[in-house]
DNA sequence: CATTTACGAGAACGGATGTTCACCGCATGG
DNA sequence: CCATGCGGTGAACATCCGTTCTCGTAAATG
């Protein structure tokens, strides 16, 4: 667009020379609506980037504990909000942070289903890394919301990082075990899904078994629900569910998905669940707890709960989580 | 300073997280107005470091018309404000960025008077560069105004830079001719003043002749000034007085100068004069006109006001200062 | 040609930010 | 012991900025 050029200038005289949105409007000829724009659309494309020269964290305290609680190899904590979108945006700033420190040159990284995961894409800025390869671990066709599954997934973060991407092409969850079967037994599949079960690095979403606790449990069926519940399950890993001590639950929809079984996650040697919410906090503690992921994204109120039920154990009355919440207005 | 952590925090969660200066001062319980300033200290001291990655340059047109104009090597314009004061840090950080150009890794840079260049220091942010010295081009001694003579002023440099500072321990004009030739006989003057005429970069302000046109002209006598004058003067460069062809003004004055001669300044390859205001455009014009200087730091204003004094020879009408002044509230 | 739709622009509003001012605690010195 | 001043604090105010809403234009469509 001729416009970078603009954006650049208006950058310039703004962020340099700190001149108002006005008064560029007034020298450059255009509304002050006008520069406000360019100046969002500039930061938002990169041309205007804010670098923190300081390793301060302002969850370090959090991200220690958890740490320690569940011997993780990393966490990352971005701040929680009274809007959930915003608290998104700041997990999927923190995904992306989490991706530039743990994503090699080279090599491969699963990923999973997930709102959260989707969310990151769009903060990532890094390097075209062409020895790179995004892999979806699990089906793309299923039903699942808009773009939001695994294999959309994977394309944007391959895009974000001009890495290639590799397609699953299946639905995620088959309409019956004998067409998962079939689908499973296609060249297409089995090489996509090999390539991922050797990934170096899995990041993907963690879903629970309550109502609107996750992407996948919302496309069940009540019996299915049901049944799941009854197996025990209380949560999911790209649709593969497990109970309270990270076991897969076999059964119908186990054996309906196209997708690494949780024995093959679990090889893989780094393993980011990305996820926040009270709906997901079960899930996530099981997750960590059996360690089936060894690291977590999440924001200050998941974190603050996953400590506190830890915590449960062998301090039981202490509840911190007042003091990561935001007083309301 | 332990704020120093804080400071990291806090921009962290505003700049990248997008947190208000409010959420965040409920979040770390510090008041709004706390926040507000822990972020300006941030910003002010480098943690916080805002890159545009563009060579997008507001003002390119009217920097290509001075070089050409007046044949110069290089020019760096900033946006003028109704304010002198802010006029005053765009054009320091103009010139920080025309330092950061032009400053080699070692060698020396010559430092001539001028309240501009003192006001670059500020916006200096460089690494280290020891085998770099800065050196007065004149003395420093002379009852000129606070902290703006050229061994302060290449003593900020020298630390903004990490670099040597060299002291030139005389007055820039001493009391009689008599005196500044035993100044000029000091050994360590001597010294200092050799170092300088084999700089590599020269950078100093350019004074008029008119009252309030400089730092110097005011601190001379009305009878030293009425001299100046009728020997043609109009302007000076660290305290050596030109005429309009840019030929040195002999008599009382120039004797008394201890520092670099004209010719030693025009010996220097790299000549950047910064200077700006309606006062100094006929000395600035002169200095450009004759190559006493060969770049320049400077305000839109000024440099409009430059462009139009040189147009002035062949298109005598044309005036384009509107464009570069900004309209009032 | 009339209608619809999409897009971009600026007016207006409400919240966010930066600055000024009065105050307070603490240190220094009478 | 009280004056004096200095560094730091939050309240209040004045901009400044971002967003929403509406309008107008232009392209696409019937």
């Amino acid at each position: 667009m001729e416009s970078r050029e603009l954006q650049g200038r208006v950058a310039r005289l703004h962020y340099q020379h700190g001149m108002t949105h006005q008064e560029i409007g007034d020298l450059l000829g255009l509304s002050r609506v006008k520069v406000t724009r360019l100046l969002a659309d500039a930061r938002r494309s990169g041309i205007v980037e804010i670098t923190i020269h300081s390793s301060a964290n302002p969850f370090a305290d959090l991200e220690a504990e958890l740490v320690g609680r569940f011997g993780l190899q990393q966490v990352w904590i971005a701040p929680s909000f009274p809007e959930e979108r915003r608290t998104t945006e700041s997990v999927g700033m923190a995904g992306a942070e989490c991706l530039r420190a743990l994503v090699p040159t080279s090599g491969t990284v699963a990923v999973g289903l997930s709102s959260s995961v989707a969310a990151i894409a769009a903060h990532v800025h890094a390097d075209p890394a062409p020895d790179l390869g995004f892999v979806p671990l699990a089906g793309s066709w299923g039903g699942i919301s808009r773009g939001m599954n695994p294999h959309e997934v994977a394309l944007r973060l391959g895009s974000a990082f001009g890495a290639r991407t590799y397609h699953l092409p299946a639905p995620i969850l088959a309409s019956s075990p004998d067409t998962a079967a079939a689908f499973r037994s296609d060249p297409g599949v089995q090489e996509t899904m090999r390539r991922a079960a050797e990934a170096d690095l899995l990041i993907a979403g963690v879903g629970g078994t309550e109502p609107r606790a996750g992407l996948l449990i919302d496309e069940l069926g009540r019996s299915e629900q049901r049944q799941l519940v009854a197996g025990g399950a209380v949560g999911d890993i790209s649709a593969r569910f497990f109970d309270d001590a990270g076991r897969a639950v076999a059964g119908d929809v186990d054996e309906r998905v196209v997708g690494l079984s949780l024995d093959q996650l679990s090889a893989i040697p780094h393993r980011v669940a990305v996820s926040f919410g009270p709906h997901k906090v079960r899930a996530l503690e099981t997750t960590l707890r059996a360690g089936l992921m060894n690291m977590v994204v999440t924001d200050a109120e998941t974190a603050t709960a996953l400590v506190a039920t830890a915590a449960g154990d062998r301090r039981p009355s202490e509840n911190r989580e007042s003091q990561y919440r935001r007083s309301g207005a």
